[in-house]
This record gives structure tokens, C-alpha cells and sequence, in this order.
DNA sequence: AAATATTTTTAGTTTTGTCTAAAAATAAAA
DNA sequence: TTTTATTTTTAGACAAAACTAAAAATATTT
């Protein structure tokens, strides 16, 4: 079965939607993410029901069947290998690649991305941390974590943030914390979870409320 | 400006009709390389010449002007950088590029394609044996010529075929000259207009009706 | 030059995906 | 438990790009 360039969005969208919904996805939040309106949401969720691809209850919101969720793999497939292309062979800059990803993610050739996916030496992860599904649709668990949760004694390299503001983005700045800077956990602070890290090489001291808004892709 | 996909399409079937011919590319013409119906042909170079990037005169024909041609040229720039892409990268066969090529070219990040130039060490012909335009636009002659048309001496490689006809494919199959075949002229009849040449090492006559068919992409 | 054939255009629909405005269902507050 | 607020759906409209059928313009024959 063939989808339009619309319909995987939505199904690409409801798939990230499902990772924080208990029930089914709202009209409601894919609307906002796709910044379109609700009323529009509703027509096309219908359609895809249809298609069997999702589950829609009026008014309950909406689920993918296991057709809709393997048609949606397959293109986070697509936008993560392509991902790995831009950074790793035409020198992109992390921050730079997810809106020409979110165009490549819908060239249609199977056997593209399978021989995109040898050429690049089959990566388990796209630039951000996020796991790339295996061309039988396996998708393992993320290896990118807040730096609030790792261990002492983890590293990896800092890939993103989580709240960002610009006041946090100014004080990120200020203490040398960018997307690329690796990071080590060297012991945590009891009583206010605060961490000493090691930042590329130099001490720091970081509060909870940093370390709640870094993401880090664990190195190996 | 931009363009859709379909005036994206349109621009680019323009630009290739015009070099056979000599006035306004016709309706007729349009529809049929676009596997579309005149009457939506007419719909659509309505709109692109409100667009200023065609001249459309009622029943006479249509014609790119300088803006329609530079995008043009930027989508064929993008169609045969993808080619050598991947024929080059990713090992496929002349023959299997078009179809996925056809959808790469609309990709829109001018950044990406200047990098993928580099990347693939600013190639100057695609692998059907055509010109590559530079990143300013320009389009140098094609270095694919029709056997029939080399001097004694002039050597390439097999490209392609003008007529395929099962017919005449499976005759080239019993001669061995196949897409990469290495060829050279060695002689020309003048009565017949026949050739000598060195096909793969080997000796080999070919008449005009053959050589009038095949495409050749000289060496160097 | 008149008759016929071909090409091109116009007029009116259709499909896809969106929108606005209003109605209906559900959730939250008084 | 009413009332109010929010969410969701329906109904009707619109733009893009295609289509069919018929009319108009151009080309070709006779």
C-alpha cells in the first residue's frame, strides 16, 4: 500500500505521540505538532482508519495498528540513516540536518535506504542518540538519557536539550556546555543531586536543574 | 520563489523539449512526456507564465525565460549529481537511477547539493554520459555523442541506446555490446557508412543502423 | 478555397488536503 | 449537579492539479 507525503507525516507524528500517551493520541496534539488545525486532523485520522493503519475511537483519539506502525518505522528509518549520511559524509552540523531529513525521509526506494544503510556501515544511531530501526523494523531502546539520570562513572557526548529556552541556551554558553562536548559523571551530591562532571577535559560543577535538561548519547 | 513539485516537473520537461525545438515547445509535446492530458498542460503554463518563467503565447507554444531556465537547470544540476551519487556511492547500475533520481531532484537545500557536489569530487558528467551544470548555472555540451557520429580513432563507453526496441536490445545482447561496454573506432566504410571498432578488446563491424543508435560518453 | 483533421483551449468536475465557523461531546469548575 | 470551558467533530468552502467533454483555432488535404 502506497501513503502520501501527508499521510506518513501523520503516521510518523503519531508514532512519536504514542511514546507519551497512556491512551490513544489526541486531535489535539497532533494538530499542534503538525501546526495544522484540529478539524483538519480529524479528517485525515478518518481516512487512515480507513486504511487500517490506526485505530480511531470518535472523540478517544488515536492509535497505530501494527500495519501503521511498521509504515511509520520505516520512514524514522529513513530520516535517521539520512541523517547519519548528512553529519557523517557531507560534514553537517548536528543542528542542521532534521529539516532536509524531514524531506529525504520520504523517497520512496526500499533498496535505497537499504544500501544508503551498508554504505554509512549499518549505524545503530542517527547524530542526535536515537536509535535506528533495522530494516526488519527493529527499533532497540534510546541510547540518549538526561545527563540526570546516568551514573557515576557513564560518559558520552552531549546531543540536545530538552527545555530550549533561550536564557538556558545563553547559560550553556556561558559554561562551555555545547551540542558535541563530552561528558563524564565523576560523582553525584547526595542532598541536591548536583553533579561534578568532567566537561572535555575540565571540572565543573552542575545543579539538578541543568542536568534535568541535557541529553547524552552514552558512548559504545 | 518557489515551486511545487508539478511546476518543478513541468520547468524541468520544458528545458529537454526545447533542444528539439526550434519555436515554443508545443502542449501536445508537454502532455506526452508528462504522461498528463493537453488540457492540464494548458492549465499549468497558464500559471507559470503569471510566474514569469515561461512565454506563453495562445496556440503557439511556450518557452523558459531566463528565470524559468535557471531553475530548471538547478533541478537537472540536482537529478545527475544524485546519479553519480548513487551509482558511484552506492553501487547501483545506470539503468536503475532515473526512477529514484526523478524524486531526489526536488529536494530543496541548496547547501546539501553544493556539499554532495564536493563530496563526489565535483563531478562534470552524470553516468548516462550528460553534462553536469555547475553550481553558477552553467552547462557545458554533452560529451555523449552517437557512435555514428566519432571519428577513427575516438574512443568512450556504451551509455545508451536512442531507440530501444526489444528487437534491436536483443541484437546488441548476441554482439555483447551492452551499457559499459568499452568502444572504439578503428575505421570507417565510407561506402556504407560502416564501422570497425574495438569493442572490450575485441574486433567488431558495426553497421549505421547500429550505430546510429548507440550513445557513446567519450573518455577523459 | 473549402473540407477535414489535428491541436489547443475553455468550461465544468473531481480528488486531496487544507481551512473557518458552528455544533456536539467531554472535561472541569462552581 | 448545573454551568462553563475545552476538545473534537461536522458541514461547507477553497486551492492545487488533475480530468472529461466540447468548442475554438490552426494545419493539412483534397
Amino acid at each position: 500500500m502506497n501513503f502520501s507525503l501527508s499521510e506518513e507525516n501523520y503516521l510518523k507524528t503519531i508514532f512519536h505521540l504514542e511514546q507519551h500517551f497512556k491512551e490513544g493520541v489526541s486531535t489535539n496534539a497532533i494538530a499542534e505538532k503538525l501546526e495544522t488545525k484540529p478539524s483538519s486532523v480529524t479528517d485525515m485520522v478518518q481516512k487512515l482508519a480507513e486504511k487500517e493503519v490506526i485505530r480511531y475511537v470518535k472523540y478517544k483519539g488515536t492509535t497505530l495498528t501494527e500495519k501503521g506502525r511498521k509504515v511509520a518505522i520505516k520512514i524514522i528509518r529513513k530520516h535517521r540513516l539520512w541523517e547519519v549520511f548528512l553529519v557523517d559524509k557531507l560534514d553537517f552540523q548536528w543542528d542542521e540536518v532534521h529539516e532536509i531529513a524531514e524531506q529525504l525521509e520520504h523517497i520512496a526506494s526500499e533498496e535505497l535506504i537499504n544500501r544508503l544503510d551498508e554504505f554509512l556501515g549499518f549505524p545503530t544511531v542517527d547524530p542526535h542518540g536515537d536509535p535506528i530501526p533495522t530494516k526488519e523494523g527493529l527499533i532497540k531502546n534510546s541510547q540518549k538519557r538526561l545527563l540526570s539520570k546516568l551514573s557515576v562513572g557513564e560518559q558520552g557526548i552531549c546531543v540536545g536539550v530538552k527545555d530550549s529556552e533561550s536564557e538556558f541556551l545563553k547559560f550553556l554558553d556561558k559554561k562551555n556546555i555545547a551540542i558535541g562536548s563530552q561528558i563524564e559523571v565523576l560523582s553525584k551530591e547526595e542532598f541536591d543531586h548536583s553533579l561534578q562532571i568532567n566537561l572535555d577535559g575540565k571540572l565543573l560543577y552542575i545543579s539538578k536543574l541543568i542536568s534535568d535538561n541535557l541529553y547524552i548519547k552514552l558512548d559504545g
